[in-house]
RNA sequence: GCGAGCGUGGCGGAAUAGGUAGACGCACUGGACUUAAAAUCCAGUGACCAUAUGGUCGUGGGGGUUCAAGUCCCCCCGCUCGUACCA
């Protein structure tokens, strides 16, 4: 017998495919469509574990659709801009460019070793002007429809990388990448009106019936809607008003203060006329007050001698502070305090020594006899306020709004959290923004003939911040409206721009627009996307605002760009360490009764906990060496064997042995017979074992295909497995055996070839099938063999099994009771009648005594 | 703090219109083959009791509903993820 050998059939198939074009794809209009897709990695050179799981798990679904029938559209691309581009730059002395090329490249050949089942004609490079140039006009077209602006704002500055970051990018304070502190800076920037969408982006979620209830809800909290109202405090004093933002006017009788955030433009007007302030701000520790280490440090404030008049109670006035808790990005930036109604007033006025006004109380009426200890959040009836005396919290809110807008002081209004995307990243390697500066006509857009606005190739990284903005002969341009000389914005975008169209893109890469209508209109909405739950809120959410956007801009017509969405779990490898504390690699470790050692010094390695793999703590496997050792359908079959895909799972030496030790008895099991002769249909069975493995494989065809169909690809292995195992002791005597066993192998066959492709063409070809396995069509289920007439039937004494009897389903109950109650060791038991007998039809039979 | 999810053998995990808990695999143990080991094949494998037919316990803990609970309800504990002075 031929031995298993992994790479060479590899290598085989994966020539056939791409030989005969199997995996292109066009649009069919007589087939249903079905478009799948990952999410296209960034190029850094090497796959990882990670990718490999997002990309099994891709290409099942891919060939399983592909197998029931679906027209498949099944892409793959580079998201390749980016900043590890630019520190190879600077480190390595290799343009971005060739960098990235050189990656790509890597990373198609290992991809391509996997065997997946990518239209490589659609492939797409974001970094390439070919891709960009689109993207150059889009924002042209958003900026000229209001959905794109520029304005000043406080950024976060990232020092190490001398670039601008989203919130997202900041974790606890520090950069997402450099790790480094993070800096509050003024500056001017890009931003894209995701605003405009808030309401729509969270009623859609809705509609999103095949997304995870996990993500959708925290979008549904990042765009974090609040209903209220927005009161007008007046300060006559400067003749000017505060606007504050609050959820519960029905407490402004018990407001006793305002405070500003220190970022809040009266705060600026106020310092003419107070010329300490500025040391004063100091002291509020205005370093720490990111959104994310508020809450460490103490809430304090400064009082200003400005008094704000209320809006109800004649004549009363209010003081008015500058808080380093309140934040300048929600609501107006500025509030009122209510401290018996809110912990954080609550806090601030026992510092301050402020009043605190109890205003709603548990019970109507209710006297209270000691002091508050705390604020009182929850819901009640309204006292010492006036014309609100009695209500309900939920009536009073409603009364003051309407009390607010009468006197002209205020307004309901409803708030989002979610704020407007900065796009503007002080960057070379990124897609420049297609403005130029004129001192005489403004902000320009670069002319659609001059289109696009290329990266310029020699550059300098050796200063410091964007290259971009030291490149004088690619800055310098005559302004398109008046001729004379202009700059150009030397910031380029966040690289979030370009993976938020890419897959509309896909559709047709290489079209002449950024959008090819009638192969769009095909082939969108996405049908099955898969990636990193990590890209909950960032990646997913500009994507849906984009399509959005571009829909309003009538370059697309879906409102919603993913059908379904699966998200996968991290993958995870045991990690070791030696005596000096240092990181080791698996792969420098061998096991010996249970002890690790360190194969380059023999020294003993301790085990430690199991952690998502990652290069700093060397827990990584190396694809490359896997597949090289064992095969593409082993790491494949590995890979979605052992967990759920959306959870966690954990790469071992031992599973992935399992899977090789699998496929080489499957190799085997299709050499131990020579069934090139033997025809390749369905005979009748003749035998009660002819009778079981067709029912084995039918049942088997049933329950692989609604697991696939629920996403628990490792329920569809194991029951594969199980069918395998009956396979191995199904015993072939007559030719008509061969036919059957033939039969069933080759739907065992059909089943398999999602997860290990390349082994089952192979063992198609070898059962002298003619066709390729990728042509073959998901089997169907002949449901006579489902219902078996003799069943087992588990007998229980008050729910506890005591016994079992073989029955035939045409028994009736009465036969049945009859040969559950003489059962030898049900009737030991009974002493007395039953009480009762529940007999449930085909699953159990009961016996109350 | 809030929100979500999870908790099942030594391990990964099966099983929810309530109906034989532990499928499938990993690890382990015994046997076969071998001079030997590896590989491979066969058998066993939740715990405890019993020579055995069998019995008792058992799905984080406690209570409840039911003929019957991993599954439904209430309380508690633990872990993971998300998120946060959101006014």
């Amino acid at each position: 017998m031929i031995k298993y050998n992994p790479l060479k059939i590899e290598q085989k198939w994966q020539n056939f495919w791409e030989k005969n074009n199997t995996f292109f794809s066009k649009i069919k209009k007589n087939l249903k469509k079905y478009y799948i897709l990952e999410m296209f990695p960034y190029p850094s050179g090497d796959i990882h574990m990670g990718h490999v799981r997002n990309y099994t798990l891709g290409d099942l679904v891919a060939r399983y659709k592909r197998a029931n029938g679906f027209n498949v559209l099944h892409p793959m691309g580079w998201d390749s801009f980016g900043l590890p581009a630019e520190n190879a730059a600077i480190s390595n002395k290799v343009h971005p460019k060739t960098w990235t090329e050189k990656n790509i490249q890597n990373m198609k050949t290992q991809l391509k070793k996997m065997g997946l089942s990518y239209d490589w004609t659609k492939e797409l490079s974001t970094c390439s002007s070919n891709y960009y140039k689109h993207e150059q006009k889009i924002f042209i077209e958003f900026y000229k429809k209001g959905l794109a602006y520029q304005k000043e704002t406080i950024v976060n500055w990232d020092p190490v990388e001398q670039t601008v970051l989203a919130n997202e990018q900041v974790i606890e304070g520090r950069g997402w990448r450099s790790d480094a502190k993070i800096e509050k800076k003024r500056m001017k920037g890009w931003f894209l009106k995701i605003t405009d969408f808030a309401e729509e982006l969270l009623e859609d979620l809705k509609a999103l019936k095949n997304w995870p209830e996990k993500v959708k809800l925290m979008q549904k909290n990042w765009i974090g809607k609040s209903f209220g109202a927005h009161i007008d405090f007046h300060v006559e004093e400067i003749n000017d008003k505060i606007t504050v933002f609050s959820t519960r006017p029905d407490t402004l009788f018990g407001a006793s203060f305002i405070a500003l955030s220190p970022d809040h433009k009266l705060v600026n007007k106020i310092k003419k006329n107070y010329p300490s302030l500025n040391k004063e701000l100091k002291k509020l520790n205005l370093n720490n007050t990111n959104e994310q280490n508020l809450d460490r440090i103490e809430k304090i404030g400064i009082k200003t001698s400005l008094k704000a008049s209320h809006p109800f109670i004649k004549n009363k006035l209010i003081p008015i502070f500058i808080a380093n808790f309140v934040l300048i990005d929600y609501g107006t930036g500025a509030i009122f305090g209510c401290p018996a109604h809110d912990q954080r007033d609550f806090d601030f006025a026992k510092k301050y020594n402020l009043e605190i006004i109890e205003v709603v109380c548990k019970e109507e009426n209710q006297k209270r006899k000691s002091k508050l200890t705390k604020a009182y959040t929850e819901s009640g009836y309204l006292t010492n306020s006036d014309f609100l005396n009695g209500l309900t919290v939920n009536d009073a809110i409603e009364v003051s709004i309407k009390r607010l807008e009468e006197l002209n002081l205020g307004s309901k209004s409803i708030n989002y959290r979610l704020k407007d995307w900065g796009v503007s990243r002080q960057r070379y390697w990124g897609c420049p923004i297609p403005i130029i500066y004129c001192k005489n006509c403004g902000i320009q857009t670069v002319p659609e003939k001059d289109l696009p606005v290329k990266l310029p190739e020699n550059i300098n990284f050796q200063n410091s911040g964007n290259p971009l903005s030291s490149q004088s002969d690619w800055i310098n341009v005559k302004c398109p409206k008046c001729s004379k000389d202009a700059k150009r914005e030397t910031d380029t975008f966040d690289t979030f721009f370009e993976s938020s169209w890419y897959f509309a893109r896909f559709t047709d890469p290489n079209h002449e627009d950024a959008i090819n209508e009638k192969q769009a209109d095909y082939w969108l909405p996405v049908d099955q996307y898969i990636g990193g739950v990590e890209h909950a809120v960032l990646h997913l959410l500009y994507s849906r605002f984009f399509i959005k956007a571009m829909n309003r801009i009538k370059l697309i017509n879906i409102s919603e760009p993913f059908k379904s969405l699966q998200t996968q779990g991290m993958v995870c490898h045991q990690t070791y360490k030696n005596n000096n504390n240092e990181w080791i690699f698996p792969k420098d470790i061998r096991k010996l009764n249970d002890k690790f050692f360190s194969i380059n010094d023999n020294q003993m390695v301790l085990p430690g906990r199991i952690e998502k793999m990652s290069k700093s703590k060397k827990n990584v496997v190396d694809p490359n060496i896997i597949i090289s050792k064992y095969g593409a359908d082993t790491a494949r079959f590995f890979i979605l064997s052992d967990s759920p895909p959306q959870r966690d799972m954990e790469w071992t030496d031992e599973g992935v042995e399992g899977a090789s030790r699998f496929l080489n008895k499957v190799w085997q099991l299709i050499n131990s017979n020579d069934f090139t002769n033997i025809p390749f249909q369905q005979v009748k069975h003749i035998n009660e074992n002819d009778f079981h493995i067709f029912s084995c494989t039918f049942k088997t065809i049933e329950k692989v295909t609604k697991a696939i169909d629920d996403f628990h690809f490792n329920i569809a292995i194991a029951n594969i497995r199980s069918l395998f195992n009956e396979l191995n002791l199904y015993k072939t005597e007559t030719e008509n055996d061969m036919i059957i066993k033939k039969f069933c192998i080759s739907n065992f066959l059909i089943l398999l070839n999602p997860i290990c492709p390349h082994i089952c063409e192979e063992a198609w070809h070898v059962i002298n099938n003619k066709q390729s396995i990728s042509d073959i069509s998901w089997p169907r289920v002949d449901i006579s063999y489902l219902d078996e007439d003799q069943i087992t039937l588990p007998i229980q004494i008050n729910g506890k099994r005591r016994g079992e009897i073989k029955i035939s389903k045409s028994f009736n109950e009465k036969e049945i009771q009859n040969l559950a109650l003489n059962h030898k060791n049900v009737s030991r038991f009974l002493n007395e009648p039953p009480k009762k007998i529940i007999y449930i039809p085909n699953k159990i039979i009961n016996i109350v005594i």
